[in-house]
DNA sequence: GAGATTAATAGATACAACCTATGACGGGAG
DNA sequence: CTCCCGTCATAGGTTGTATCTATTAATCTC
């Protein structure tokens, strides 16, 4: 059986007439009685009653036209959703992100993906980036949003956002007179800083801005997230250094100081498998792309 | 598209090997190539990543591997389901019956036939035997359940039940000591009868009887069903001619008595429309006669 | 009874699925 | 590094079968 079979048959019992079922589908009548009957013969059973004259359904043919009905309409859907599936338009995507990248980078994201491709089921997953490039590695997530620097080859990035390094101060510290901050006057100050674990290569870009200022800083406290760090310096437990965009989070008993010298610049991105082919991350892709110019 | 080409594919998914899944559906591996190659031209988009060393489902693929599937499912069962409808195995059947039929005949045969065919959804009607004539004719209903005399063309029928047309009386009727009762004595009572509209042919058969031996019956009333002639009878009302299995609704009150010289019979049919060609009403008809026969 | 309509049958044709032979490419072993 | 094996694609010939043309058989209508 092939679904020509059922193509001719639903014809004709649409048509109940073989000629007319037969111009129809652009074949000669005799083709469509031939292929009726090797249906037919398939089947183990008439479906239809001919006479000379007329055609009808049999009851079996009824019971089979629906089904054969449903079949070719499966067809029609299957190669539909397919395609879809091909455009990305529809299946489910994982993002990770970076608890940072909650303030406005993921939401703006998220909002204008979901909206253009409603039917991609999108998971979220907050990981710090070194989570994130193991977890892209065993396709755990098939985005993430994480922090430059990074050394991962089987990762591709594209940068969403390029922002300078900032040094946040409490409120009432006497280097919040100064406009900008010269590096090294934080020597002696107490550092509040992200754990080297969480922090990855940013951690390591910090700790290599210090020592080109001659020293190397002094933590007083390791913490997990940003905002943490902002309110720490707020209840004056030490100073630190933060990106531009940290400012989103609050200024209630804060300082935020540009550094002195040529700025330091911090940078978010994009990251997905070197060997994704996924229409589904090309254009989440293509969407955090658009979004990241939007921001400048 | 044609359902080969999803058999080809559903295989070739499995097997993610050209070669195996080839000899599995035994043909050679070139054709496979060529019958997935039409495939993916038709869809628009690759199914398979194919390097010359291994194969794999894109993600569109993935999506089409599954309808597919659903597809062949589906073109199994319908051959499945078509080839039950065919041999009267699912469906639906309604059957008409006249009220004196419930008492034995209908139970008996729709016990055995629900047992056997379970998925034949039956639909009951109580008519008349006209009604159910015309009804069969109409194709309102499949089979009916009547008594003789009938006069359709179109109809065929099956006797199922022949049994004496008997006298009954008032338990205190001087009539009832006789053992058996010839119908002229019967000149001068009053009858309970059936009235001419639902009584059909029967009804003319008891006039020609009574006229047979001379006389007109005096109908005093008309009623509608058999049990309501009993419980007239029994409150002395009148006598009636009724079909022996009219014993069954109940003998307190009457008293049920054979007819002199050669008893009259009556008969109850199955009945069909001789265009019918349906295996449901065969299968019916298979199991009504059985009936018939055991009820002997 | 003649002509029109409709489905089936018979035989010829053409297309496409299939086969054989071969090529291209990559991975693994020596 | 080279050779060989495994794997999929390509090219061209063959075969099967869906289709076409021509015709027949049966029925209905005028």
């Amino acid at each position: 059986m092939e679904l020509r079979h059922l193509r001719y048959f639903v014809t004709v019992a649409e048509e109940l007439h073989f000629g007319r079922a037969a111009t129809r589908l652009s074949i000669v009548q005799p083709s469509l009685s031939q292929q009726i009957r090797q249906l037919e013969d398939e089947l183990g059973f008439p479906l239809f009653y001919r006479t000379k004259r007329s055609v009808e359904l049999t009851d079996a043919g009824k019971v089979f036209l629906t089904e054969a009905q449903h079949i070719l309409a499966q067809v029609r859907e299957a190669k539909r959703t397919a395609q879809r599936a091909y455009r990305g338009e529809v299946g489910r995507l994982v993002v990770g992100y970076i608890s940072s990248s909650t303030y406005d980078l993921l939401p703006m994201m998220l909002r204008v993906y979901r909206e253009r491709f409603p039917d991609v089921e999108v998971a979220l997953r907050e990981l710090t980036t070194q989570e994130q490039l193991r977890a892209l590695e065993r396709e755990y997530i098939q985005i993430g949003l994480l922090r430059l620097p990074i050394s991962a080859p089987m990762v591709n990035v594209e940068v969403v956002r390029r922002e300078p390094i900032v040094c946040v101060l409490p409120e009432k510290h006497p280097l919040v007179m100064r406009e900008r901050i010269a590096v090294s006057l934080l020597a002696e100050e107490p550092f509040v800083l992200q754990s080297s674990q969480r922090g990855g290569g940013y951690y390591t870009q910090l700790m290599k801005l210090c020592l080109a200022s001659g020293f190397s800083p002094n933590v007083i406290q390791e913490v997990t997230e940003m905002h943490t760090i902002i309110s720490l310096v707020a209840a004056g437990m030490g100073v630190s250094l933060v990106p531009l965009s940290a400012r989103n989070i609050r200024s209630q008993g804060v300082a935020y100081r540009e550094l002195e010298g040529t700025a330091t610049l911090t940078e978010m991105a994009v990251a997905w498998p070197r060997a994704s082919r996924s229409a589904i991350v090309q254009n989440f892709l293509a969407v955090a792309m658009e979004t990241a110019t939007n921001l400048t």
